[in-house]
DNA sequence: GCATCAAGCTTGAAGCAGTCAAGCTTGAAC
DNA sequence: GTTCAAGCTTGACTGCTTCAAGCTTGATGC
């Protein structure tokens, strides 16, 4: 079919580029998740471990949640135990483990951070229905891998 | 409108987590092309750089296609000079300027990646139509911002 | 022509992110 | 009770990234 092409597969190339685009959003999420968060005075990790952190957890929990290696969990907790955001305490029933929980200071922060997340974001060019459709493909993307 | 309701908006709830199934699958794309990249003694961001070098192009250039610091460039360029994969010319016109090329083993090392990247992609379970869909949607995402 | 400013690139210093191996404490299993 | 695994931390190390500073060269204005 389509005769004797030399130019590469073109199915090949549309998902190459398909996949610039993805890493192009993705990207622009990441600028702009970074902006705000140095607004707060927080990096991109940090902001990012702030908002996975949506009640009480382990180290393990917020690791998972991060998709990083609990050391480098640990990295980031202790920047923000240092500003004062989040507090290891012990572990209710297993004494090995710790369990992180936001302070006051800490819950405030995060709530001003998903406002400021929400506030032009670069999801904002698509309406609600294509929103939902671009959900739909994603979840059908990631699901499978 | 919409009643008393003391949930944070439901919107603006449905497009973080759209920010995050975005981030997730841009998250899998990084570790795909990571891994590939890994298999060809190449680093992610030597591949990305590798990637964008469709052409002889100024040092400005291959670091605006990977938006980044023009100095940061200069550091992965040097790596993949030293490999042997890259060369950087005087430039025809400018005589500032840098014009990088890929030598042959360059060009040789970039078709691999090309054609690795797009084994196994994380994009392969979307059909072909779902694939269009979604690269229309990322466009008009991406363009308005 | 010459001075001034901007553009292109590089350097060095610094910080963050991330991985890995090693070690500690504690829970679980046999 | 011994052994092994789980949870977390530490330290060493690498790579990425940014910033400020500096150099060369082009463009602009006088």
């Amino acid at each position: 079919m389509r005769g004797m092409t030399m130019s590469p597969e073109p199915q090949a190339v549309a998902e190459r580029e398909l996949c610039g685009l993805v890493n192009g959003l993705a990207q622009q999420i990441a600028v702009h998740v970074r902006e705000r968060a140095v607004t707060l005075g927080l990096t991109a990790a940090q902001a990012t471990a702030l908002r996975e952190m949506t009640g009480p957890m382990t180290m393990r929990e917020l690791a998972e949640r991060m998709s990083c290696e609990p050391s480098n969990a640990t990295f980031i907790v202790d920047k923000l135990e240092k500003q004062g955001l989040i507090e290891r305490r012990a572990h209710p029933t297993d004494r090995r483990a710790k369990q992180l929980v936001l302070t006051p200071e800490g819950t405030t922060l995060r709530d001003r951070l998903l406002e400021l997340l929400v506030q032009d974001s670069p999801l904002a060019g698509l309406n609600a229905e294509q929103q939902r459709t671009l959900q739909q493909l994603l979840e059908q993307a990631i699901v499978r891998s």
